[in-house]
DNA sequence: ACCGGCACCGTTATCGCTAACATACGGCGC
DNA sequence: GCGCCGTATGTTAGCGATAACGGTGCCGGT
C-alpha cells in the first residue's frame, strides 16, 4: 500500500542480492536458471525478487553476454491483413525458442526501410525476417554486413542477401493467366494498386502478361488506384473499367479485398457471375469466406512463409550452420465460384 | 566486392574512432548530433561510419545514458483491424519524436500480457501504451512500479493506472440501444464473441441491456462464437439465431466484421433491411464502405485514441510532468442504411 | 591424512557507449 | 602579458548485467 521507497530508483540486481544476502552474480543465475544454485537459495532469491518487483534490465544482460532475444521483423504495411497473418504465425513458431519478433512497418517506402533497419540493427537482434527482395543498396549491405541470419520473405523472384522463403509471383500470374484462358476467357482486364514499390504486385502482372501472351492474348484494359477502403476501391474500379471497356469477360485483381469489393458490385448490379464475366484476386484471405459467391483466388502460403521464416531463424541461431537457404513455396489455386468451369 | 575484415567482428566506435582520427567521444558526439563539433571533423567521422558500414549499438547506448527511445505498445490481437489501426496512428504521432512503438500481443489472455509487459518492462522503455483497464494484480503493479508513463486506451468505464484514453463501452451500447427502441425496434437479438476476457465487448453489451431495461424491453436471444473468420462467422450465427427465433426484427453485433457477415446473409436471402429487421455492429470499420447497404455502427475514435495516447507519452518523456489524465472521447453513432428512419 | 572431484557461490573484468568533467587552444580586453 | 572566455576535443568513470574463472566446503576413496 505505501511505496517501498520514497525516490523510487529502478532496482537491480544488486537490490536482490542485498535483500536476498547472496551476491549479484548468484541472483543472476537463479533468474536465468542457468549454472548451479542450491534449492534452498533458489528459493531466497526468487521470493526476494518477488517481494521487490524486480524486473531485470535486459539491457545490461544483452550488453554484457552479447545476446539479445529480438528477431527484427520488417513489412510494408500493418493494414494489408496479409502480414499479421505472417506476424502471427512467426510469433506463434518463435514462441518457445526464447526468441522475439520486434516487428517494423515501412509502408513500401524504401527509404523508410533502409532507416528502419538501421534503427533496428542498431539493436543487435539475433537475426532480420525482412519482405521483399527489393532494398536499397545501403539496405543490402547492412543486412549483409550484420552477420546475423536474414531471411527474405514473401518472394522468391530475383537474388536474396542470405536466406529465401516465399513463392513466385510471376509463376503465380502466370498460372492464373493459364486457368482462364483454358476457362474460354479472352478479353481480359487487370486492376491493381498503383504502388510502384509493390514488387510482388508488380511481378504477379507480368507473370500474367507473360501468360497471356502464350495464349496470344493482351490485357484488354488495366485500372489502378491508390489509398482508400480497398473494398471500396475494389468497387469503384470495376464500375470505371466496364464502363470504359464494356467487352471484357474476366476481371483479374491483384489482391482479394479490391476483388472482393468487385465481387460485390457485380452482384449487386445482377451481373451473371462467371458466366458473363469472371472475376479472381489474389492471396486467400480468409475474410472471403464470408461471400455466397467464393472469389477465385490464390492462396499466398502465408502461414507456412512465416514459419519457415521463423524456423530458419531459431535454427541458425542455435548451431550456426552457415545459411543461403532458398525454398520455394507453391501457391494454390483456389476457383471458388467466380470461374467458369472448363 | 571483397570483405573489409577476415573475421567479422561487430564494428564499434573505436573502430570508427580509429578510421577518423579522432576520439571515440567525439564520434559518438557526431553520431548523435550533440555537443560542439567542428564542420571539418564533422565530415570526416561521417564519411569514415558510412564507409566502415558501422552500425550504433543501442544496447550500449542506452545502458550508459539510462535512456531508451522504445514505447511499449500492448494490444490483445493484430487481426482484429481494431488494432492495427490504433497501431498505426500511434506511429504516426511518435514520428518525430524520437520515440519508436514497440508491439507486444496477448491474445486476450491475462495471462500472455503479464508475460508480454514483464519482457518489454524488462526493456526499459520509457512508457507503454496498454489495451484495456483490465489486467492481473502482478501486471498492475509492474505497470505502477515502472516508473515511467502509463496510457490505458480504448476504454474508459473503471480505474486506471496512469493515465486512460478512450471511450465508455457502457455508454457506447446505452445510445445504440436507445437508438435502435427509437426506431421502433422491439424484439432484439444480440451476436458476439464468446471471448471471456473482451472486456469491452462485455461492457457494450451490459450497457445495451440497460439501455433496453430502460424501455422495458428484454434482449429476445443472444448468439455467441468462437474462432473462425469472422465474416463467416456472422453469416452462420445470423442464420442461426434467426432459425431459432424468427420473429426478432434487429440484430446487434458486437463488431463490425460479423455484422457485415449478417448483412451479407440477410442480402443474400432478400430480407429486406432495414424493414423486416434491422442491424447494427461497432467499430466503424472503413471495410464496410464497399457494401452498397451500409451497415449500422459507431464509430470507436480508434485513430484518435492512438494519438492522444502517443501525445502524453512523447509529452510526458520531455517535461516529467505528473500525469494522471482520463480523457473520454465520444463514440458517434453511423447510422448508415441497415436502421429505419424514425 | 591427503587428494581429487563435485556442488555451490563469489570476484573480477569486461560489454560499447555516454555523462561529466578536464584539457587545449585561439582570441580578446585591459 | 595576463586572465578569462568559448569552442573543440580528450579522459575518466560508470551504466547493470554476465563470462570466465577462482575459491570454499564436503564427501569418498586410498
Amino acid at each position: 500500500m505505501s511505496r517501498p521507497t520514497e525516490t523510487r530508483r529502478p532496482l537491480t540486481l544488486r537490490d536482490v542480492s542485498e535483500a536476498s544476502g547472496v551476491s549479484e552474480m548468484t541472483v543472476s543465475r537463479v533468474l536465468r536458471n542457468r549454472g548451479d544454485v542450491s534449492e534452498t537459495t533458489r528459493e531466497k532469491v526468487l521470493q526476494a525478487a518477488k517481494a521487490l518487483g524486480y524486473v531485470p534490465n535486459k539491457i545490461a544482460g544483452a550488453l554484457a553476454s552479447q545476446r539479445v532475444n529480438l528477431v527484427a521483423v520488417i513489412i510494408p504495411s500493418l493494414s494489408n491483413l496479409v502480414f499479421p497473418k505472417v506476424l502471427s504465425s512467426i510469433s506463434d513458431e518463435l514462441e518457445d525458442t526464447g526468441l522475439q519478433p520486434v516487428v517494423g512497418v515501412t509502408n513500401y517506402s524504401p527509404e523508410k526501410e533502409e532507416q528502419v533497419l538501421y534503427e533496428m540493427l542498431s539493436w543487435r537482434p539475433s537475426g532480420v525476417i525482412i519482405a521483399g527482395l527489393e532494398h536499397t543498396p545501403a539496405a543490402r549491405a547492412m543486412l549483409e554486413n550484420a552477420g546475423i541470419p536474414v531471411v527474405e520473405i514473401m518472394d522468391v523472384d530475383g537474388e536474396g542477401v542470405d536466406s529465401v522463403v516465399g513463392i513466385s509471383h510471376r509463376r503465380a500470374g502466370l498460372h492464373m493467366a493459364e486457368a482462364i484462358i483454358a476457362a474460354g476467357y479472352r478479353r481480359i482486364g487487370f486492376l491493381g494498386s498503383k504502388m510502384p514499390e509493390d514488387h510482388r504486385a508488380r511481378k504477379r502482372l507480368e507473370g500474367f502478361q507473360e501468360g497471356l501472351a502464350k495464349a496470344g492474348i493482351e490485357l484488354a484494359d488495366t485500372e489502378f488506384y491508390a489509398g482508400g477502403s480497398a473494398l471500396a476501391k475494389g468497387r469503384e474500379m470495376t464500375e470505371t473499367i466496364l464502363k470504359r471497356t464494356p467487352d471484357l469477360d474476366f476481371l483479374y485483381y491483384s489482391n482479394d479485398m479490391i476483388g472482393a469489393g468487385g465481387l460485390l458490385w457485380c452482384l449487386d448490379q445482377g451481373i451473371d457471375v462467371p458466366g458473363r464475366i469472371g472475376l479472381a484476386g489474389f492471396n486467400g484471405l480468409d475474410l472471403l469466406d464470408g461471400f455466397s459467391v467464393r472469389l477465385a483466388t490464390m492462396n499466398a502460403c502465408r502461414g507456412e512463409i512465416g514459419r519457415k521464416a521463423a524456423q530458419i531463424i531459431a535454427g541458425r541461431s542455435q548451431s550456426n550452420m552457415i545459411g543461403g537457404e532458398v525454398i520455394e513455396l507453391e501457391p494454390v489455386l483456389e476457383p471458388g465460384d467466380t470461374i467458369r468451369k472448363a
